[in-house]
DNA sequence: TAATAATTGGAATTTTTATTCCATTTCCGC
DNA sequence: GCGGAAATGGAATAAAAATTCCAATTATTA
């Protein structure tokens, strides 16, 4: 490859993401050594954007030379402004969800349905961030040892919830954890609960607002002397005094749609906690 | 302050919080420019990282000279030594998952619940934040389009990405767009589709190993005019080939179980893009 | 207020780092 | 397998950056 094979330095990709578009299109089209820098830039990024040339160029086992012909090949000058654009990506890196949502609206694709995705991704990512520090070890860990005491634990959700208590059925099922799902499209939920015990378990999951149906089940289960574990979205949410351990996941929201991302990973964790809990007591 | 005023080389800190505090416990201590260099360093951190003692001086409105004394003053050889603790603290800021589960590994909290609530949740966030970088938005534009024209939209899922459809299908609902979930407890998931034509669309979601049902459910769409979206885990899944669009969801593994953060993130970021494409184009 | 020590500015120097250039190798069409 | 073009390695060179050093300034103390 020529190093101005139809490439001038005006056309260089000013952001890492285009950059990173403009890589991949060539892919096929560098010669050995320029993909082997190629796959290690997009693989390292980090390392890019802190090593120089020369140490660069030794972890990708190519010649610091080839470093400057790959960022020549796209359009750079040389190697220094390939690399700004790595430390760009690392500096613009906006750290609050709110200056990401400001920066989305600010750009160029207003309204397209890009802006959506990366707004919807920046919720999730914030969320799942959020819970990283605000739920409790030791509450997870009373929690877990409760549910894995159960027999049968019962998964209580409704509408928007009821994806978190499909996925609980479904991972619980994989780990041998008897479950039920007390949702059934001929209304035999009562049925379904009334052999329930106290040595049973239940998870609910509601966020606002409250699903009734969810509501009410919990309140049965509750009353039962079934020791019930809450996954909602407030410390004032009706699930939590019909609870014997709650736990409160605070998704933000992009346009009024809130994402399910953290709820999602939390229930995971806890259906593998309580497998684990199991295969360590029995 | 002297260069040497009871600091040696050995006590410098090594990372970024112990910096941190260093430089807040001799607040006072420091002459009048060094002060300032203290202040703009903790302001700036990121400036710090990329800066070069030029830039770095120039902004802080001193010479790089002091820049190597406050260094110095602190502990380190001269200003490099100095950045590089300001550089690791941008490149363990999303400490690579890798990482992160050595961390907890070898924590306190060996085999505790804690640990695998930090373990998923570090899964989760490094699984989305994939997602931001890895969607192509041309590809979602695209995608959303196509699903934007469609008169009924078929969702086909089963076992693990269930929940993935079962949320489209509640947040489609709510966003008034038809849809058809094709799975039924009575084995009638044929004639569900027997309806669709290609005026319709369908999104398909499946991981590997991928359910036969959900492949045959998408074969048969496929073949009927169908156009197909899917939401998979590598271009060699057997979906890719069927599909009309796909996309490429990485999710990172804890132990084995693999989150869904990204994929429901994702979903939602589709079916809202696709309500509100309908609502433009209507 | 004079003497001394600490601090600072800025140019000179050294070190590090990127880039260029050319000889050698590899690839490709014939 | 031959000839030309493209690609590569690696040393030589240029550029950039950090560091040092010393004179000038500013604080400190007697």
């Amino acid at each position: 490859m020529n190093m101005n094979n139809g490439v001038n330095t005006s056309d260089a990709p000013k952001d890492f993401h285009s950059l990173r578009e403009r890589i991949l299109e060539r892919r096929d089209l560098f010669p050995k050594r320029l993909s082997q820098v190629a796959a290690f830039a997009l693989d390292n990024p980090d390392e890019m954007a802190f090593g120089t040339a020369a140490s660069i160029a030794a972890r990708a086992h190519v010649q610091p030379s080839t470093l400057v012909r790959f960022a020549q090949s796209i359009g750079y000058a040389g190697f220094s402004d390939l690399q700004a654009v790595f430390r760009e990506r690392l500096r613009e890196r906006p750290s609050t969800y709110d200056e990401r949502l400001q920066a989305l609206r600010s750009d160029a694709h207003r309204d397209s349905s890009a802006a959506i995705l990366g707004g919807v991704i920046a919720a999730a990512q914030y969320s799942v961030e959020s819970a990283s520090t605000a739920i409790s070890s030791q509450a997870f860990e009373k929690a877990v040892k409760a549910l894995a005491a159960a027999e049968t634990i019962f998964l209580v959700a409704q509408r928007r919830s009821f994806p978190i208590a499909s996925y609980l059925a479904y991972t619980f099922g994989k780990l041998k954890v008897r479950n039920q799902l007390v949702s059934s499209p001929f209304g035999i939920e009562s049925e379904q609960m009334a052999f329930a015990t106290p040595r049973d378990a239940a998870i609910a999951i509601s966020f606002s607002p409250y699903a009734a149906p969810s509501m009410e089940h919990a309140r049965v289960l509750s009353q039962a002397g079934v020791p019930v574990v809450s996954i909602t979205d407030s410390a004032f949410s009706p699930l939590v005094p019909l609870s014997k351990h709650w736990f409160e996941i605070a998704e933000a929201d992009f346009a009024g749609f809130r994402s399910l991302s953290a709820s999602i990973a939390f229930a995971l964790a806890l259906a593998i906690a309580v497998g684990e809990e199991r295969a360590r007591t029995k």
